[in-house]
DNA sequence: GTCTATACACTGATAGAC
DNA sequence: GTCTATCAGTGTATAGAC
């Protein structure tokens, strides 16, 4: 409500408008896959004619390319509370959280990144080939350290990786699956805890980072 | 090279060309999703005219309809194992290895199950209101046994299901992904045993089935 | 910067000869 | 049962007035 009389500079309008275009986008790549997405159901979720999307991103491809690569930037941050942290039970719970976290507020980015692996990654392999390839030993270094100091089982650091991300990522990329095994409502705040907990207690258990109940 | 001379039935063609049909539109739909995934794709990988998908499948989505159902009759079988074993560690162990020998022979299948779940399950929501769940509570009543048993811990069953499928189906779904970061190269015989072993080890341990190394 | 009208390509599906 | 030719519908992208 503020602001309503200076108008809005070129900047501001163009910033609004591709944050309007980025969210609508996320959400039908999500719903319908790269494919089954159409220019026109992105423009209407967005509330703006079909032309003004080509005026902000020149194809189709180029607005799905700035959709993923903003959703890789955010599991990124999501990953810094793994090198902060004194053991596994911090680090790798701490990781739980927050990807879990992700997962229910965010469950479109997660499907559309799952979407575009599946597809043999035509947009982003780049990335994969770099930034994720790197952040990936980076994180398997600091789990080598953990079992050589003790704190958890001489666990295969990449197969534990990969069942983090696994575990994590199911509950937003099949979250239709469990809300249909869930009588088709979605997970309380109660489930959605519980939830965490086994995911925590299992894998911690599992490496060997904390003892029996 | 077998019966050179006598004409094939009219069965057994139909027979091999629904199968050559199934098998390619199964890899089509795994790589492009449904809305990406053209008849023509599906035709020249089959090695038949456009037209002759049409006459074995009435419309695309028949035919989307007959491969998600395949894959769907494909996992009840791996879940015998289930039931038949005396505890979690036979029952847990045997479904991980089956499903992960899934994920390795029938990638394919597996993306095209997971598209379809991401997309709001437009074509199986009866499987899964049906077939599925029933599948899922008969399960969890006996992992229910094995708990009272004192066999393993007390885990929330549900959630111990959720990772087992997430576990072992993401080395199909991100095999890309998996692929990329071990070099380019898929997984070796030695790597897919590690995998396996990670898997059972983590989670068995984590359900309180073995105990520590 | 916005939006209507439209060009152009492609796809699913069918008709009809063989 | 097979296959060429084709239609109708839809999608991306753009031109051009405002």
């Amino acid at each position: 409500m503020a602001q309503s009389a200076r108008p809005l500079s070129k900047k501001e309008i163009r910033e609004g408008n591709e944050r309007l275009i980025l969210e609508a986008a996320e959400n039908v790549f999500a719903e319908a896959g790269f494919g089954g997405a159409t220019m026109q159901l992105i423009a209407d979720l967005a509330g703006l004619p079909k032309a003004n999307l080509h005026y902000y991103f020149p194809t189709k491809e180029a607005l799905y390319r700035q959709v993923v690569q903003n959703i890789f930037q955010d599991w990124l941050k999501a990953a810094d509370v793994f090198d902060a942290a004194p053991g596994p039970v911090e680090g790798i719970g701490a990781y739980i959280d927050a990807k879990m976290e992700i997962s229910r507020r965010h469950p479109a980015g997660s499907k559309v990144w799952a979407s575009e692996v599946m597809h043999r990654a035509p947009v982003i392999q780049d990335y994969l080939e770099t930034t994720l390839t790197e952040w990936t030993e980076g994180r398997m270094a600091v789990i080598r350290r953990w079992i050589e100091a003790g704190q958890m089982d001489a666990i295969n650091p990449r197969h534990l990786l990969y069942m983090l991300w696994a575990t994590t990522q199911h509950y937003a990329d099949f979250g239709h699956q469990i809300e249909t095994l869930n009588g088709g409502k979605p997970l309380s705040d109660a489930q959605w805890e519980a939830a965490k907990a086994s995911v925590k207690t299992i894998i911690l258990r599992g490496i060997g980072a904390i003892g029996n109940a």
